[in-house]
DNA sequence: AGAGCGATGGCCT
DNA sequence: GGCCATCGCTCTA
């Protein structure tokens, strides 16, 4: 199958926030909750590292990025703007602080559980944006610090990222040259073109 | 289709 | 006191 692109591990390749970003594309996110269990296929991401002036982690672990510096596949979540949560996964050596902000979802499983949530019918709007994505899959701040290998947060092999686009960041004022944001082509979820 | 803006809280200088 | 890795409503075109 060469030249082919597949998933060929049941683990993401975690190693650094850029090999992170592309690797996680496809996976099924998948949370079991009080109220059910939402999944949804990862359709788009950022990466975010220690270099990087955009990050949390940058400028050194403090008590709200704590998380970030744990080891690989830790769920790092963060409030912003005073009413949203937006959830990475942790990538690299502990000690690093790196990670892969999740952008948008393609919903899949307990479609009625986000619409709920949500307050809104649409498929598409969703999980189709970080903080939406988080308000459907019932992702909180008690989620910080959890680990998607054992945990209500996990993932699973989902479906494979055949045509990958490669594109610069969205809402920072930093660093935003670098084309470290990852979309699957062709994808009605993607939050945006 | 796109700009403007309010909501609302933790962390920073 | 200001800034945000945001979203969705409300205007203008």
């Amino acid at each position: 199958m060469a030249g082919m692109a597949k998933q060929d591990s049941n683990i993401p390749d975690l190693s650094s926030a850029l090999v992170g970003a592309r690797s996680l594309l496809g996976w099924k996110l998948v949370h079991d909750s009080i109220e059910g269990r939402t999944s949804g296929y990862i359709v788009e991401t950022e990466a975010y590292d220690e270099h990087d002036p955009a990050s949390h982690a940058f400028g050194g672990i403090r008590k709200r990025n704590a998380a970030m510096f744990e080891a690989a596949g830790t769920i790092y979540v963060y409030f912003t703007y005073g009413m949203h949560y937006c959830m990475n996964i942790v990538t690299g050596d502990k000690g690093l602080g790196q990670g892969v902000l999740i952008r948008a979802l393609q919903p899949l499983e307990g479609l009625d559980i986000m619409q709920r949530r949500r307050g809104i019918e649409s498929k598409h709007q969703l999980t189709n944006g970080p903080a939406k994505l988080t308000q459907a899959m019932g992702v909180t701040k008690q989620n910080y610090g959890q680990s998607i290998f054992h945990g209500d947060i996990y993932l699973e092999p989902g479906i494979p990222a055949l045509s990958v686009v490669q594109t610069t960041r969205i809402g920072i004022s930093k660093a935003k040259e670098l084309p470290w944001r990852f979309y699957l082509a062709d994808n009605p979820y993607v939050s945006r073109i």
